[in-house]
DNA sequence: CTAGGGTTAG
């Protein structure tokens, strides 16, 4: 290789934007080392795999060379196997294929079977696998391991295991792909079995084994494993971890964290993402902040994944604040993800114009928005009442974007319609959209109904959710409350006779409450603990003062019977929101604020009673409810009554 | 000069 070439290869795996590199090429073509194939070849790799956004550039330049080698065609089928538009990695290998002269390798089976693994085509799959059997590279080691994996990731474990029989000598990573692939076909028995049949095992095969259980939700089998292992390093720890935080368990999360702590060695990027999301899920804002601490300290804060968790931590907690700092000291390495857990905060909150605003920067900033920042965008636009730009975003995501619209985002479209009361405007888009509407989008425009008492429209709502989901238990209990708005209490009883006749059971709504370090959980009516008697005091005592300085009385449609007055007073009292308030403010204290997350959406009731107790107790109260932030001071919300 | 199995945020 000469000194020129040296130079111009060293030069190359410097660049890392698509500027840079055409501007090298350019000076490359002039001097003449682009007619060398080694060196086109790094060219292409450095397009397809280093430098982010230049796969097109790379598809061009290949046909651009007069007689393109495997290696290249090779590097553009692993580029594209791995982008956001995997089938391409096909296109590409066909047309080596009809090039005639180039033959495909190992290499290629291997590339192009993890694509159609990508894009979960067992259609293509099953054809490249008769592609591989004609060229008899199906008992590669390496091509059939990808095999197995693209078998299991189509959810086929008769075929995953059919290769894996027929290899010749499956090393250690074919044997963890089978149990993988037994694992992504829900058959944990099988996995066992093959576990237990392996005469040797290493690390991997028992991380194989614990991420198949923390994926199946199986994690008490998981503990076991791990508790088993002979040894864990910081994969199992990270597995287990992420996968409490996944399913909900927010205490093992927490108490694996600490113990990662005490026990081993530093806990890795990807125990603190776990982690944090616990954090996020649950409301703990103050193990958040002692992890925060533990990341600046141990010089994790360079990490963009730990930094995008902590954003999602602090805003989903209720302190955007400090969103907003984690935000601003990663200027030039924000991701989409970070940009668009940005944007999803400042929504949750009720501050639309300024998620718009950061939409806008984070196109200027040159990064690129896809379906996920669109959510977040549209979702800022209804909750703040932006009509006008949440349909000029949704038109140009596709216009200028080229981002096809998914269901979520007709969600949002009729969400944004329903909330503003343009009831009919959002049924008739329903109406209008390409794919079919799923049960969550005709539930977004009920809950539309009961916000805006349409009785007519929410029966015809009622009547397409029939056909979808009939016996979702929140979509009765909107129904019956459209009913008990319009006072038409033989309706909601009728609501109610049918969920007790069918055994529909509501989902138990909880909240909780930080006390100090403690997470305090209530649920409604409950009179089980200490603290629910204590709460009952002194949510009565609230009650008198609101009634007796600020007017307040109590609104009922939230009610479930038709009952005497009274009665229907004291049931819309227990909610556990409420209790929870009643607990915070007897118990924190004065000057701190009080923050509550609750598990389905906030009602009517109890959001007044929050906003003149911040007012008559001169306290600032912090609500997530399953939808938003509700932010009560001084006796306001900054929902702007807009929910 | 290229690969295969286990953990990562919105």
């Amino acid at each position: 290789m000469s000194i020129v070439t040296d130079h111009c290869l060293s030069l190359l795996t410097s660049c890392k934007s698509l500027r840079a590199l055409t501007q090298i090429h350019g000076f490359f073509i002039k001097s003449g080392v682009d007619s060398d194939s080694y060196f086109n070849g790094k060219l292409i790799l450095q397009c397809a795999i280093s430098v982010p956004g230049a796969l097109p550039y790379a598809r061009r330049l290949l046909f651009c060379f007069p007689e393109p080698d495997a290696f290249m065609f090779n590097t553009l089928v692993r580029g594209y196997s791995g982008s956001d538009e995997p089938r391409n990695a096909v296109s590409v290998f066909v047309e080596m294929m009809r090039k005639g002269f180039v033959f495909p390798d190992s290499f290629s089976f291997a590339f192009v079977v993890k694509a159609t693994a990508n894009f979960r085509s067992l259609r293509t799959g099953f054809q490249m696998h008769c592609q591989a059997l004609k060229h008899g590279l199906e008992s590669h080691l390496f091509v059939a391991t990808t095999l197995i994996g693209m078998y299991g990731e189509c959810g086929c474990v008769e075929f995953a295991r059919k290769v894996f029989d027929e290899m010749h000598q499956p090393n250690l990573v074919a044997w963890n792909a089978v149990i993988t692939a037994c694992f992504r076909g829900n058959d944990f028995s099988k996995a066992r079995e093959i576990f237990d049949n392996m005469l040797v095992k290493n690390h991997t095969s028992w991380n194989v084994m614990l991420a198949g259980y923390t994926k199946a939700g199986e994690l008490e089998s998981a503990k076991r494993i791990f508790s088993e292992m002979p040894h864990r390093d910081d994969v199992s720890w990270s597995t287990l971890i992420v996968g409490f935080a996944h399913n909900g368990i927010f205490n093992d999360a927490f108490s694996y964290f600490r113990e990662l702590q005490r026990v081993e060695m530093r806990p890795n990027e990807v125990s603190l993402t776990g982690v944090l999301s616990a954090c996020s899920q649950s409301g703990a804002l103050e193990f958040g902040k002692t992890i925060h601490g533990f990341v600046e300290k141990s010089g994790y804060s360079w990490i963009v994944s730990v930094n995008n968790a902590l954003i999602d931590m602090y805003s989903r907690c209720g302190n955007v604040p400090m969103a907003r700092l984690v935000f601003q000291g990663m200027p030039d390495k924000r991701s989409v993800v970070s940009w668009t857990s940005m944007i999803a905060g400042l929504a949750m909150h009720g501050q639309g114009e300024e998620a718009i605003r950061l939409f806008n920067e984070m196109t200027k900033s040159g990064a690129t928005p896809d379906g996920i920042s669109f959510i977040s965008l549209l979702y800022a636009c209804s909750h703040a009442g932006l009509i006008k730009e949440g349909e000029d975003y949704f038109s140009k995501m596709k216009r200028v974007y080229h981002i096809e619209p998914a269901i979520e985002h007709y969600g949002c479209m009729v969400d944004l319609y329903g909330r503003s009361g343009k009831l009919q405007k959002a049924y008739n888009f329903i109406c209008q959209m390409p794919i079919p509407p799923t049960a969550i989008v005709w539930r977004t425009l009920l809950g539309a109904c009961s916000s805006h008492g349409n009785i007519e429209l929410a029966e015809q709502v009622k009547q397409r959710l029939n056909e979808l989901d009939p016996n979702n238990s929140g979509d009765l209990v909107l129904l019956s409350n459209v009913y008990a708005t319009a006072g038409k209490w033989k309706d909601v009883a009728c609501i109610r006779k049918s969920m007790i006749v069918q055994r529909i059971k509501k989902t138990t709504a909880w909240s909780s409450v930080e006390v100090g370090k403690t997470m305090y959980m209530f649920t409604a009516g409950e009179k089980k603990k200490g603290i629910d008697i204590e709460a009952h005091e002194k949510l009565k005592e609230i009650i008198l003062r609101l009634r007796n300085e600020a007017g307040y009385a109590p609104e009922l449609a939230s009610a479930l019977y038709d009952v005497e007055e009274e009665e229907k007073e004291d049931q819309v009292s227990k909610h556990s929101e409420k209790l929870a308030l009643a607990f915070a403010v007897a118990r924190l204290p004065k000057g701190e604020n009080i923050r509550i997350v609750k598990n389905l959406r906030i009602c009517r009731d109890c959001h007044a009673v929050m906003k003149l107790t911040s007012k008559v107790y001169g306290v600032e109260i912090v609500v997530r409810d399953r939808n938003r932030f509700h932010s009560f001071k001084d006796g306001s919300c900054s929902c702007r009554d807009y929910w």
